[in-house]
Parts: C-alpha cells; sequence; structure tokens
RNA sequence: CGCGGGAUAGAGCAGUUGGUAGCUCGUCGGGCUCAUAACCCGGAGGUCGGGGGUUCAAGUCCCUCUCCCGCAACCA
C-alpha cells in the first residue's frame, strides 16, 4: 500500500538581501508542517527556493559591480547564505528551486508559450502616462497631480508592446474560489481579497517587460522577459518536473499547499489559480497566508534598524529553541510582537522549566532510586487515571490543530500534557515513596508513567525540535518503535524494565538579564565604512552646483511624517523652494536662519504636489544600525551664494 | 471619508453560533525538596478604548467617536 503524498511549499525568496528572522519564521512553520505530515505516515515533498530574476536584482548587481548571477550566487549559495540559514536551522526540505535553474526557464517559457498559444495571453498595448525624460510609464493613480512622480514633468498618452494575461477571464471562477472552499486560509484574508481585488474588478496582467534584462526571454519574441507572476509562481509546479524533464513526479504530488506571508495572498489567491486554471491544472489544495514579526510594534525593515538576525539567535539560544519559540509564541494566521524578552521568557517556561526539568527529574529519580532500571513489579492507584487518558487522548486533539496548520495551538496541547505530569510528580511524591521498600512497586508506577507521558509528548513534539527530541528519546530509553506516531496515543509502550540515562540538560535557564545585556551589545554591529566609490572625472564633478544658501523659513509638509519644506535664499535674488524627507531628524523651527549647502541644478522634482529644486546637502552615515544625518551647515561668516569647488 | 487589522488584569494574548471574563509571564503568600533557584497550590489585579442602541441577557450584534498598526503614497 502507498503512502497517501503531502505537498508543501514555502515562498521563494528574493535573494536580493540577506534573510532575517521573518523569513525563517516561514521555512520554520513549513518545515515543521512537512515534518509533521511525514510522522503521520505521508509521503511528503518539500520545496523551498529563491526568486532571483527582477529588476531590482539586476540594479543590486550593478551597483556591487558583479553580475546579476554572480550577485545571486552569493546570497543564495556563498558563505551564511540562505542555503546555509536552511541547513542550520535544520529544515527537512526535499528540494531547492532556483528560478535560474536551466530547466525552470526552459519550462517558463514553454508555459508561457501554452497560455499564449491557448490565447490566454495576447500581445497587447500597454496603455499608461509616459515621462520620456524619465523613460518611464506610470499609472493615472501613481501620478502628483497629473505630472510625473519622479520628476514632475508633464507626461502623456503613450503605448508600449507588452503581454497580457487573461485575468479578467478567471475573475468569476477564482471568486467562487475563494469564497466557496477552504482554498484560502485564514478565513479573514478572504475578505481582503475580494473587497480589495476581485470587486473593483479584475484587469488583465501585463506578463511582460522590455524596460530590464534580467529575466527568462519570451523565446518567441526575445525583446521581452517574463514578469514574476509567471516565472516565480510557476516554480511550485516546475519542481516536481512540470513541462521539463528534470524532475518527474508532478502528477504524484500535485496540487501543492502554499505556505506563504500576508503580503503575497493576493498573488496567491488570485493571479496564481487563475493561470492554473488557463494551463488546465489544479488549483493548490491550499494557500495558507501567515503573519508577520512585528518589532517593538512595527514592522522590520533595514532602514529602522530592527532587523532581526537569525544567525545571532540560532547561536546564542540553539536552533531547536529558536524553532520552538517561533511556532509556540505566535497565533500562525496573525502578526507577532517579536522580542528578545520574550523569547528569553519561553525558553525558559516551556522548555527549561517544564519540559527539560521534567525529563531532568524523572530521569534523575529512576537513576537514583534503581540505578536506571525499573523493576518490573508495579503498583497501580486512582492517582493514575488522569494522567494515563491524556496520554492516550492527548495526540487526537495536537492532530486537530495540526491539521489546521494551528501549530501553536498543537504546542499548547502538549504542553498541557506535559504540566499535568509535572503535577503527577507533586500528587504522587516519589522521593516519599522512596524511603520505604514496600512501596518500590508504586515508585515504579509512578515513575514509568511519567516516562511515558515524556514519550507521547516527544513524538508530537519532534516536528519542531528534532534534535532535542533525538536526545531526549535516548535519554528515556526510547527506541524506534516508541517513538513511532501510533504509539503516540498508547499508553504502556516502553518495556517494563525500561533504562534511562540521565544526560546533558536539553535546555539550560537562561539568565534573562544577562543574556539580553549581552544582545543589546551584539545588536550594535562595528559601524560599517562604506567603500570608496569609482573615480569621477573634475569636469564631473564641475557639474554639480552647490551653494551656501539661507534658510528664509521652513515648515513641515501635511500628511508627511519626512518631508520639511524649505524657502531659501541662494543668492540670486530669488527664492528656492527645496523638500527634503528630513523631519524625524530636524524640528522646523531649528532650521530657520541657519545657512546650508544645497546643490542647485538638480531637475526639479514633485513630493507630495509640490515641487523641490534642488536638494540640502546632509552627512549620513549608519552607527548602530541607525541612520544618522546632519545637514551641513556652514558659519554665518559665509555669504550666501558661495559656490563649493 | 483610499483599503485592511487592532484596542480585554502590569506585559503578551484566547475568548467559537450573545448566557457567571480565561491563558502564559510577572507579582504576593504558602507547600515541597526528586529536579535546570526548578516543581505544586492559593491570592491580588479587568466598569473587556469612549458614547449610544437592540435584547430577559452584549467582550460577543448594530451605530458612532477616539487612538494605534500595516498596505498604499512619500522619504531627490
Amino acid at each position: 500500500m502507498s503512502k497517501p503524498t503531502f505537498y508543501v511549499t514555502t515562498p521563494i525568496y528574493y535573494p536580493s538581501d540577506k534573510l532575517h528572522i521573518g523569513h525563517t519564521y516561514c521555512t520554520v512553520a513549513a518545515d515543521a508542517i512537512a515534518r509533521y505530515k511525514r510522522l503521520t505516515g505521508y509521503d511528503v515533498m518539500f520545496l523551498t527556493g529563491t526568486d532571483e530574476h527582477g529588476q531590482k536584482i539586476e540594479e543590486k548587481a550593478r551597483e556591487a559591480g558583479v553580475t546579476p548571477q554572480e550577485f545571486v550566487d552569493r546570497i543564495v549559495t556563498g558563505q551564511g547564505g540562505i542555503l546555509d540559514l536552511w541547513k542550520l536551522m535544520n529544515i527537512s526540505n526535499d528540494r531547492f528551486i532556483r528560478t535560474t535553474d536551466d530547466y525552470h526557464v526552459e519550462a517558463i517559457q514553454r508555459i508561457f508559450r501554452k497560455m499564449y498559444e491557448k490565447g490566454d495571453i495576447y500581445k497587447g498595448a500597454y496603455k499608461g502616462k509616459y515621462c520620456t525624460p524619465c523613460e518611464s510609464f506610470w499609472t493615472e493613480s501613481q501620478l502628483v497631480n497629473g505630472n510625473c512622480p519622479d520628476c514632475g514633468r508633464p507626461v502623456h498618452d503613450a503605448e508600449e508592446e507588452a503581454y497580457f494575461f487573461r485575468l479578467s477571464k478567471y475573475a468569476k471562477p477564482v471568486q467562487d474560489l475563494l469564497e466557496t472552499g477552504t482554498f484560502l486560509e485564514p478565513a479573514t484574508r478572504v475578505n481582503e481579497m475580494i473587497n480589495n481585488f476581485i470587486k473593483p474588478g479584475l484587469e488583465d496582467l501585463c506578463v511582460s517587460r522590455t524596460s530590464f534584462k534580467w529575466g527568462i526571454p519570451v523565446d518567441f519574441d526575445p525583446g521581452h522577459v517574463v514578469y514574476v507572476w509567471v516565472d516565480a509562481l510557476f516554480n511550485y509546479a516546475t519542481a516536481l518536473g512540470y513541462m521539463n524533464d528534470r524532475y518527474h513526479d508532478f502528477e504524484k504530488y500535485w496540487p501543492p499547499h502554499n505556505i506563504v506571508g500576508k503580503e503575497i495572498v493576493r498573488f496567491h489567491s488570485i493571479i496564481w489559480p487563475a493561470m492554473l486554471m488557463s494551463v488546465g491544472e489544479p488549483v493548490p489544495q491550499k494557500v495558507y497566508g501567515h503573519g508577520w514579526l512585528i518589532i517593538d510594534g512595527g514592522k522590520m525593515s533595514k532602514s529602522k534598524g530592527n532587523v532581526v538576525d537569525p544567525y545571532l539567535l540560532a547561536e546564542k539560544f540553539g536552533v531547536d529553541a529558536l524553532r520552538f519559540f517561533l511556532l509556540r509564541t505566535f497565533p500562525f494566521g496573525s502578526d507577532g510582537n517579536f522580542t528578545n524578552e520574550l523569547l528569553i521568557n519561553t525558553i525558559n517556561a516551556d522548555l527549561a522549566n517544564s519540559l527539560g526539568n521534567l525529563v531532568s527529574r524523572t530521569t534523575a529519580m529512576i537513576e537514583k532510586y534503581f540505578g536506571g532500571t525499573l523493576p518490573v513489579e508495579r503498583e497501580a492507584d486512582e492517582a493514575d487515571a488522569e494522567l494515563i487518558s491524556m496520554i492516550r487522548e492527548t495526540a487526537a486533539s495536537y492532530q486537530k490543530q495540526m491539521d489546521a496548520f494551528q501549530l501553536h495551538l498543537g504546542l499548547e496541547e502538549v504542553f498541557r500534557l506535559i504540566g499535568r505530569a509535572n503535577k503527577y510528580i507533586d500528587e504522587t511524591t516519589p522521593w516519599i515513596l522512596a524511603r520505604d521498600e514496600a512501596k518500590k512497586p508504586r515508585l515504579a508506577t509512578v515513575l514509568y508513567n511519567l516516562l511515558e507521558a515524556l514519550r507521547v509528548s516527544l513524538i508530537m513534539l519532534t516536528p519542531f525540535i528534532p534534535e532535542s527530541c533525538e536526545k531526549a528519546f535516548r535519554q528515556i530509553g526510547a527506541g524506534e518503535e516508541a517513538r513511532a506516531w501510533e504509539n503516540a496515543s498508547v499508553y504502556g509502550v516502553l518495556p517494563a524494565q525500561v533504562t534511562v540515562s540521565k544526560g546533558e540538560t536539553l535546555f539550560p535557564r537562561i539568565d534573562s538579564a544577562k543574556m539580553l545585556e549581552e544582545l543589546e551589545h551584539l545588536n550594535k554591529p562595528a559601524v560599517v565604512s562604506k567603500p570608496v566609490l569609482p573615480d569621477v572625472s573634475i569636469d564631473d564633478f564641475a557639474k554639480c552646483d552647490m551653494r551656501v544658501c539661507k534658510i528664509l523659513k521652513c515648515e513641515a509638509v501635511k500628511k508627511s511624517e519626512k518631508l520639511l519644506k524649505f524657502i531659501l535664499d541662494d543668492g540670486s535674488g530669488k527664492e528656492r523652494q527645496i523638500l527634503s524627507g528630513i523631519h524625524k531628524f530636524y524640528e522646523p523651527e531649528d532650521l530657520v536662519g541657519k545657512k546650508a549647502v544645497a546643490i542647485l541644478n538638480l531637475p526639479a522634482r514633485k513630493m507630495m504636489g509640490m515641487e523641490s529644486n534642488g536638494m540640502l546637502l546632509s552627512a549620513v552615515k549608519e552607527v548602530d544600525g541607525k541612520e544618522v544625518l546632519n545637514l551641513m551647515f556652514v558659519d554665518e561668516s559665509v555669504p550666501v551664494g558661495s559656490q563649493l569647488c
């Protein structure tokens, strides 16, 4: 009899930067699901990977002075890269796809052609507002006062050749899919999608670009590259061999369970099923949009300097502790507030105090009272009933939660049992039983029951903390059979004369105050000094017209967090208006009357509907992960209009 | 009125179809001594953001207001 199959995926991550704890969260969750399914008897395919094309990577590579391929190789396969991170985190993926893999590239070209030949992709005109100097297309909604949002100059209607996917054709079936089944979870996301995107009407989707080259070429029209929707989404299929010969298990595993972050739910729940309908393949069994990790109440981002490094945490706390924390603490569907303090508290309370200590006290007593091996004589008591029934029943409620991807609730079930076992020790007072030779059978029974409670708990914890469970199984003397899922709801699986060994401490307690202080230091990386830019000619430098200006007026721009509006005297006799995004660093009233330096001959640019004619110069540096900015003030004695050279 | 999420004990969160407000951590007191200063028991602490409405009954349904967050916009 062949096992049922289960296919689970993470998003393919965009390797424009190192991955952070948020990516780790998602991948660890998918890993726990994959391990859980394997444990419970499924033939599992677990896929993760990287989405390596696109304009941003092209630009980043150019800035770094390498080819796009070299750039992504470094982030994906290089030291401390994505592959290393997943290895460190003990991720059990069966496959890893990179969208630059040959087989994927060829398959995407075939898929694109297939949809084209079917008529679902057609060559049309990308109509929009075009800004000639910027060589950019804009949509109506992107315009600022009807002008180019980049440079503020007028735009005109223009058309460009592009390929479109007939998304509109699939609006109805996609809506039905969202409304009827359990296709998209959690359910709150369904309303969001329907209200935001389906109800206003689905427009056909532009699926090719000519503005950059770093992508998969449309093989029958080489000027175009396939845009991300087709390239990235179909990775879930090509990785199984869909439209290629590299793999041959599409039939076996399709359709997938796509675990995704809430920011890409839209693509996975609308565009993705529509395209699958187009190529005539089943839609995913489930798209699950998990929440984000929030840091200090706000989104994690580079510019806030609050990106949490998973390497650092894994090194400090251990991989299993980190994995456990992520999945135990945060409801999988909603956002979670990440703090180091919470991390330490969770590790101490659940892993050290409850689980680790239970293993420790149980094995210690068996060694102390029986030399490590339980005798065969037993004596049952009514006091055992509740614990034993929990040993038998916890697996069922755990399974129910896990099948619904409610990982944190699954863990809660396990810890209810662990808590009950700790209480059982107090109720049965084995240290008192040990004083009376006649009560040895009773004592053996109590300790055996504790081992059994631990055994079934560890089976259920294996998907979350595999390494630690392995160690703990050995300590409580559990062999292969005792670790099997079938025996997670059976009492009495360990041999009566089981032998234990109190090994190393599974999860050492963490000194919270001390560790927090340590992390505080580590979070302040050495000040990064940027490399000096390539040479420019003196002529190039001379093209920049920088002059001393006096700040006549300065006020905050309404509705803008960052913008200040300056009226400057640049020495010409005319007032000059410049907008600058520095409100975070300065209050307007502190700046009036001061003299600063501005570059005057930048093209005018519209921001929040107002024109900015130039830029105030600032000194910027990243210190302790935070951006520090200082305007370049000059001495009162320097005449207004003085030119820098 | 751009879209969405949220406001429940000191902190972080649960509260299913409306029917005595719960959990974890912290705190205070007690117990125990097998164990990783851990474990067990108990107490204190909430007019469920404000106001109005429906109902025998509202944290839960309806209206309204305030505040926070995310997306979007913007940060040359």
